[in-house]
DNA sequence: ACTAAATTTTTACGCGCGTAAAGTATTTAG
DNA sequence: CTAAATACTTTACGCGCGTAAAAATTTAGT
């Protein structure tokens, strides 16, 4: 193979036979070629392995391939699954994506979006921090730079917002709950992070409203993004208080609900349905490690998928030109039965 | 602030006052220039906020301040928590990190090398997939970008390679089982991804023969990165088969330790150190997660802190030119008493 | 085969910055 | 205070590719 060091575009055009600007042509669009050049410059491509340079190329352009995908935290599996999902997506729409992650910080997120901009991206998903987040920075960036937000929603930021139905996620599970034992009481942090938060503690008040029982919300301490630890503290916290009201605790997210059943192991209190158990904890989100907690945690999972396809497909019409009105999609969950509730 | 849209280099150094190529050199090393000369050109930066493009800058340097960062599975935190430590150091050090991750799958290893290649990065922290990497792709790789190997040692691959001391992890963690109760046998995947699966196999054999026990290997099937399930499924088999011929299990890696609990619970095996318990497992990693599982894991960590240290420090340094030759340096873990054994 | 439409080739310029060379100004050392 | 060393300015070119315009070629339609 290797017959000869190609080193830029001029060379390249002279071995495959075809002008410098066709051959240009081809690599910003393949189709925009004949059929019979394609294919020259195709074989050519693969005899001499060239690649027009990436620098050179993305400093005209008025837009580039680049896609960034921004995440609050990387080190979270969710985000890690959900990234995964739309890094994959855009790679088969012909786009470069770069991860990126807040690591929980503010700060950071400004940061990542400042360079970010330096690259001139086509789109960018952004999972903004939340609560945390400088709105003034994000508006400014969605201003200059075509930003789908998903997972968490910020009013009328950006192109759209895609994420999933949290309305739909506590109702659902709720009910389940109810239907199937004692009603629960919701278990979430005072402050959370996310603003999903709030939607899912005010979808399970509407919830035990609407069914008929009096709801009853424990808020525990801690800030920050070690949702396990504030799980395990604040769950040792009502279980010596005996602040649960009920055998039923429906946990804000499965990471609070892990820290939960920990807690919950070191106070050798059973969790489950079975006739042994006192207890029964129940998530919401799917996360990864679900499965493999004990008991296996029962919890409402995003569709991954879902929620990734349609983010990608809307960013990706917005970049085409598409521009469409703000609107937010909000997908719904599937219940996950498993054996903690 | 925005006193006026500086769109280049040329304009940037008209209203700052200070000509262009010192500009240019006082971006690629604020310390090039005389201290007064910086303060002018920081000042005007402030004010006009303005940021050279960096395709452009890219574009001609033989070196960019690019560094990549390849692990093979983003999704794992184990991997999430050690690229994060990796990623902060690079910034720390003024070098422009890039996340990538295999996503457990060998081509895409190659291509993410292959996209790697056209950022021209000044070098690349690479955590190989292991077993399944093209090792051809690798080595050409290597040899045309600086490369230093971490977590997973590939022989005299790279610069150099950093990583834990599986040798040490699991003599530690052995010697520690031994001398509080029965002798572990040792609990892995047939066939491993990771080249460190092997070594630790070998140590516990080493360890167990020198502390005069008869060391017992159960190999438990399954392809591919989903550890946890592997171990559940094998779990469910050794249990049911009493392959386990001590009371004592030792994991090759705290993912599949994960899934044994999993199995456990689900066979109504009690873990742990307690007198109604009838089986203790232990870890090795340091896994995230491993504090909240039920009972919370025995294991050994890596040291987080120490491994991404010495690997971005090794990089940093050839990249300066210091070029020693091949060296391959293990630090050492921590065990981390928990209740599971 | 002839015309119109679609593609490709030629030619040429520009993008924003790196960098080299030679001359001028400033700092440092003795 | 002077000479040497250092830092800066001016000038100029090149990097690899995007892209526009006009000319030449190929293709499609009848």
């Amino acid at each position: 193979m290797a017959e000869k060091k190609i080193k830029n575009m001029e060379e390249f055009s002279a071995v495959s036979g075809i002008s410098r600007p066709t051959v240009s042509k081809f690599f910003n669009n393949p189709d925009s070629v004949r059929q019979s050049t394609r294919a020259k410059i195709e074989a050519a491509v693969e005899k001499y392995d060239y690649r027009p340079n990436i620098f050179a190329m993305n400093q005209n352009r008025k837009l580039t391939k680049n896609v960034g995908i921004v995440v609050p935290l990387l080190t979270d599996p969710y985000f890690a699954e959900i990234a995964r999902n739309l890094e994959q997506r855009c790679l088969d729409a012909g786009y470069r994506p770069t991860l990126f992650s807040a690591h929980g910080d503010p700060a950071l997120e400004v940061e990542v979006l400042d360079n970010l901009r330096s690259m001139k991206p086509a789109g960018v998903l952004l999972a903004p921090l939340g609560r945390a987040s400088d709105r003034v920075a994000l508006e400014k960036f969605c201003r200059d730079v075509p930003t789908l937000i998903f997972d968490s929603s910020v009013d009328q930021l950006g192109l759209a917002f895609v994420g999933s139905d949290n309305f739909q996620f506590t109702s659902h599970i709720t009910d389940y709950l109810c239907r199937t034992g004692e009603p629960p009481c919701f278990f979430e942090m005072k402050t959370p992070a996310n603003p999903n938060a709030h939607r899912r503690r005010q979808a399970y008040l509407t919830a035990m409203e609407t069914f008929g029982y009096t709801p009853q919300v424990i808020s525990v301490e801690g800030e920050g993004w070690g949702f396990e630890e504030i799980g395990r503290l604040g769950g040792h916290d009502a279980l010596a208080n005996r602040s649960f009201g009920t055998n039923t605790v429906l946990c804000s997210n499965d990471r609070l609900a892990i820290g939960l059943l920990t807690a919950c192991y070191e106070r050798n209190v059973r969790v489950g349905r079975g006739p042994d158990c006192t207890i029964r904890v129940a998530g919401q989100d799917g996360h990864p490690h679900s499965r493999y907690t004990c008991p296996p945690l029962t919890t409402i999972s995003h569709d991954y998928d879902a929620v990734s396809k349609r983010a990608a497909e809307a960013l990706f019409e917005a970049i085409d030109g598409d521009v469409s009105p703000w609107k937010s999609t909000r997908i719904e969950g599937k219940l996950v039965l498993r054996d903690s509730a």
